[in-house]
DNA sequence: CTAGGGTTAG
C-alpha cells in the first residue's frame, strides 16, 4: 500500500524532471508497436541479449522510458552495469536511454536481499563513469534512502543539491540538522517530501496542519519559504495555497495571507494564481469588513488577468450588503449581467448571488426591490429562486411590519414547489410572535409539524420568548419541556429566554431553577443572564440574593458591565440608599466604565422620588452641558411627570417643547404624565392641543390615558372630541382644525 | 468527499 502510493507520487514526480518526460502518457500514441503490454519477458531480454544497436534504437530513443522495467527484467546486476558500460562507450550517447537504464539497475538492486550494499555500488560506480547523466526522480529517491542509511550527509546533499539547484536553504539546514542529530529517518522523510513535490508538502502540510501547538515554522517563515520557491519558479498548486490562504485567514492572520498571496501573484502572476486562492483572501478580508483592500485586490486580479469566478463577485456582494453599502452591490450585480456599457465580465449571476443581494436589499429595508429580483429570477432556467430566496424576502417583510405579504409569499412558495425548510418555519413564527399573533404562530407550527417538518433550538426559543412577552410562562415551560421531549439539544440561548421571561415576570424561584439546569446541562451564566437574575432579585427586593450573584460573577471572571451598574444604582435609588449608590458609581468611574443615559437616568428618578426635583433638574441639565450623553424619552418622562406631580405643570410642558427642538420623540406614557398634569390644573385648552400633538406624534392612547380623560371631557361636555381622538383624528373644533391645517 | 459566496432565535 504504501510503496504504492509512493509509487504514485513519484509518477507523479518525473513532471519536475528536466526533460519534463512524461512516459505513461506517450506510449501509446507514439509508440505503440512497443507498448509494455505487449512487450514479453523473453522479447526484452531477446532484444537486450543481442545488443544490436540498431535493433535497440526505438528503446534507446523514442521509447527509452521503457527501459527501466526491461533491465529490471534481465534479473541480472552485473549484466545491468555491463549494458550501462555498453550505452556509455557508444559514439553516439543516448543520454536519455542511461538515465533510464541507471534506473532499472538501481530497481534491480533495491529488491536484492542486500540492496543496500548493492546501491552503494551502484552510486560508486556513478559517481566514477556515469557522472554527467541525469537522473529520474525514482533514482534519486532509492539513491538518497540508501546514502541515508549508510549516513552518507555530503553525497545526500550532492545529490540533493543536484537534483534541486533551487532548494533553499533553509531547507538544506534543516535537513543537515536532523543528518546531524541522528533523526535519519526524519531527514530521509523530508526529502521523500521534498522530492514527491517541490514545493515542499514539509513547508504546506505544516501550515494546513498546525494551529495551536505551532510548530517549527512561524507563519511568516512560510512565507518566506513558499515566496523562495516562487523566484525559482516553483510553485504551490492552487488547492494548496488556497488552503494556506484559508488556514491563515481563520487564524485571524489577514496581513500574512495577503503577502503570501501576492508574494506569488508577482512571481507567477495567473498562471502560479487560480481565482479560488483569491476568493479565500477576500473572504477572509471580509470578515473584517475590508473592504478597501477587497477592492485592490480585485483590481489586481483584473490587471494580472486572473479570471474572477461567480464566487469572487458572491463575497464581494455579500460583504459590500453586510456593510450596508447596497447601491455598490447593486452596481456589481449589474455589471456582471451586463448592463451599462456592455462591460460584460463573462460571469453570470447564480442564485447565491440573486440571494445574497435580496437579502442585503431586505435588510436595508427594500424588500419591494427584492420582490422584482424574484420575479426576474423566475424568468432564467439557471437561477430559479429557492428556499432560501423565499425565506430571505418572508423575513424582511416580516421586519418591515408586513405580516400579510409575507404570508403570501408563503403560500407563493408553495404553489411554485418550493419546499419550505425549517428556516422558512422559524422566520414565519418568529414574524408572527411579534406581531403579536403567538396563537397563529402555535397553528402554523403545527401545521408544519402535520406536513413532517421538525421545529429546531431557534423554533422554541422563539415560542418561548413570545410566551414570557405575554406573561405566560407555564406555556413557555410547556415549550421547553417539548423541545427536550423532541431530541432538540438546548443551547445558552434558549436557558437565557427562559431566564429572562422568568425574571421579569418576577418569577425567580423558577429563574432559579432553570439555572440550576443550565449549569447541570453544561453551560455557565454570561454577563446578560446575571443582569437579567440582579434586575430580577431587585425588583423583588431581595438584595441577599444579589449579592450572591454578585460574588459568583466575581469567582467566576464575568465583569460586570455598565447594565449591571445602572440596575444597582437604579435599586439603590429607589430604595433611597444614596451613599451606597455613590459608591457604587465611584467604583463603576474607576472600572472604566461610563455613566450612560441609563444610569442619569437612575439618579434622576432618585432625587424624584425623594421629591427633590430642583436636583433631578440640575442633574439633568448638567448631563445635557457636560457631558456627550444625549437625553432620551425615558428621562423625559421621569421628570415631565414628576413636575406636573409637584405643581409645575408649566415646567414640565416647556421640557415637552425641549423633547421637540432636540429630536427626542415623545410616547404615550409622556403624554399620559403631562395629560395628568394638566387635567389637574384644568387646562381643557392645552388638553386638546396635545392631544392633537399625540396624533401627530402617532402615539396611541391606552387604557390609562382614557381613564384620565374619560371622566374630565364628559364633565366639561367635550366627549365628542375624545371619541375623535380615539379614532385618530384631531377634534374639529376651530382651534384645533387650525393646528390640523399648519401641519 | 479537494478550496470559495446566501437565510432564522436572546
Amino acid at each position: 500500500m504504501l510503496a504504492q502510493s509512493k509509487l504514485l507520487r513519484l509518477r507523479h514526480h518525473h513532471r519536475l524532471l528536466p526533460s519534463r518526460f512524461s512516459p505513461l502518457r506517450r506510449c501509446h500514441s507514439e509508440c505503440p508497436s512497443s507498448s509494455p503490454a505487449e512487450l514479453t519477458a523473453t522479447q526484452a531480454v531477446e532484444v537486450l541479449h543481442q545488443w544490436d544497436f540498431d535493433q535497440l534504437r526505438p528503446f534507446l530513443f523514442e521509447a527509452s522510458h521503457h527501459l527501466p522495467q526491461i533491465i529490471v527484467r534481465l534479473n541480472s546486476i552485473p549484466k545491468a552495469v555491463d549494458f550501462l558500460n555498453y550505452l556509455r562507450d557508444k559514439a553516439e550517447r543516448p543520454q536519455q536511454a542511461l538515465s533510464y537504464a541507471f534506473e532499472g539497475a538501481l530497481q534491480l538492486a533495491s529488491r536484492h536481499p542486500n540492496s543496500q550494499q548493492h546501491l552503494l555500488m551502484l552510486h560508486t560506480y556513478r559517481k566514477s563513469y556515469l557522472s554527467n547523466i541525469s537522473l529520474t526522480a525514482k533514482s534519486a529517491y532509492l539513491l538518497l534512502q540508501c546514502l541515508g542509511k549508510a549516513q552518507m550527509l555530503d553525497d545526500s546533499l550532492l545529490l540533493f543539491n543536484e537534483l534541486d539547484p533551487s532548494s533553499t536553504s533553509s531547507l538544506i539546514s534543516k535537513l543537515r540538522g536532523l543528518f546531524k542529530s541522528g533523526r535519519t529517518h526524519d531527514a530521509l522523510h523530508l526529502l521523500d517530501e521534498m522530492l514527491d513535490d517541490f514545493t515542499g508538502e514539509v513547508v504546506f502540510g505544516e501550515l494546513g496542519r498546525r494551529d495551536h501547538r505551532g510548530r517549527d515554522f512561524a507563519d511568516e517563515d512560510i512565507v518566506g519559504l513558499v515566496t523562495k520557491q516562487c523566484e525559482h519558479g516553483v510553485f504551490p498548486d492552487a488547492f494548496k495555497l488556497t488552503q494556506m490562504i484559508t488556514t491563515l485567514c481563520r487564524n485571524r492572520k489577514n496581513v500574512v495571507a495577503w503577502e503570501l498571496l501576492h508574494g506569488v501573484m508577482r512571481l507567477g502572476g495567473a498562471v502560479a494564481v487560480e481565482a479560488a486562492s483569491c476568493n479565500a483572501l477576500l473572504a477572509g478580508l471580509g470578515r473584517e469588513r475590508d473592504i478597501q483592500r477587497m477592492n485592490i485586490l480585485m483590481a489586481e486580479m483584473e490587471e494580472m488577468r486572473i479570471k474572477p469566478s461567480v464566487v469572487t463577485f458572491g463575497i464581494l456582494v455579500n460583504n459590500l450588503c453586510k456593510a450596508r453599502r447596497i447601491d455598490e452591490a447593486l452596481e456589481v450585480f449589474d455589471k456582471l449581467k451586463g448592463k451599462g456599457e456592455g462591460n460584460r465580465v463573462g460571469v453570470e449571476p447564480d442564485v447565491i448571488l440573486y440571494n445574497t443581494l435580496i437579502d442585503g436589499l431586505c435588510k436595508v429595508g427594500r424588500e419591494d426591490h427584492g420582490l422584482s429580483l424574484l420575479e426576474e429570477m423566475k424568468t432564467k432556467k439557471q437561477c430559479r429562486p429557492n428556499a432560501v430566496t423565499y425565506n430571505c424576502l418572508i423575513d424582511g417583510f416580516c421586519k418591515a411590519g408586513k405580516i400579510g405579504k409575507a404570508c403570501k409569499l408563503y403560500s407563493q412558495m408553495i404553489n411554485e414547489e418550493v419546499k419550505p425548510t425549517v428556516v422558512t418555519l422559524n422566520t414565519l413564527v418568529d414574524g408572527l410572535c411579534k406581531h403579536g399573533k403567538v396563537h397563529r404562530a402555535v397553528e402554523f407550527f403545527n401545521e408544519m409539524k402535520g406536513k413532517g417538518l421538525k421545529g429546531s433550538t431557534v423554533t422554541y426559543t422563539t415560542l418561548i420568548s413570545a410566551f414570557c412577552g405575554v406573561n405566560n410562562i407555564d406555556k413557555a415551560m410547556q415549550y421547553f419541556d417539548e423541545m427536550l421531549s423532541s431530541g432538540c439539544s438546548p443551547d445558552a440561548i434558549i436557558y437565557y429566554s427562559l431566564i429572562s421571561g422568568l425574571s421579569i415576570a418576577g418569577r425567580m424561584d423558577d429563574a432559579s431553577a432553570v439555572v440550576s439546569k443550565l449549569k447541570q446541562a453544561g453551560f455557565g451564566l454570561d454577563i446578560a443572564c446575571y443582569n437579567v437574575l440582579i434586575s430580577g432579585f431587585c425588583k423583588k427586593k431581595k438584595p441577599e440574593r444579589v449579592y450572591e450573584m454578585l460574588e459568583e460573577m466575581e469567582k467566576i471572571g464575568v465583569k460586570p458591565d455598565i447594565v449591571t451598574y445602572n440596575t444597582l444604582v437604579s435599586y439603590l435609588g429607589k430604595i433611597g440608599d444614596f451613599r451606597s449608590a455613590r459608591k457604587l458609581m465611584k467604583r463603576m468611574l474607576e472600572e472604566g466604565l461610563q455613566p450612560s443615559v441609563v444610569t442619569y437616568g437612575a439618579i434622576i428618578q432618585a432625587y424624584c422620588l425623594k421629591k427633590n426635583v430642583g436636583m433631578a433638574m440640575m442633574i439633568f441639565e448638567k448631563m445635557c452641558s457636560t457631558s456627550k450623553v444625549p437625553p432620551n424619552t425615558v428621562i423625559y418622562n421621569i421628570l415631565i411627570d414628576a413636575l406636573c406631580k409637584n405643581n409645575n405643570v408649566e415646567k414640565a410642558i416647556s421640557l415637552m417643547d425641549d423633547m421637540k427642538i432636540k429630536g427626542v420623540r415623545p410616547n404615550t406614557t409622556t403624554y399620559n404624565a403631562i395629560l395628568k398634569g394638566v387635567r389637574d390644573k384644568k387646562m381643557l385648552q392645552k388638553a386638546f392641543e396635545l392631544m392633537n400633538r399625540m396624533i401627530e406624534d402617532a402615539c396611541r392612547p391606552d387604557y390609562i390615558t382614557m381613564e384620565i380623560l374619560t371622566e374630565w371631557l364628559d364633565a366639561v361636555g367635550e366627549i365628542e372630541k375624545l371619541k375623535h381622538f380615539v379614532q385618530g383624528y384631531p377634534a374639529p373644533s376651530p382651534a384645533s382644525s387650525q393646528t390640523s391645517i399648519s401641519f
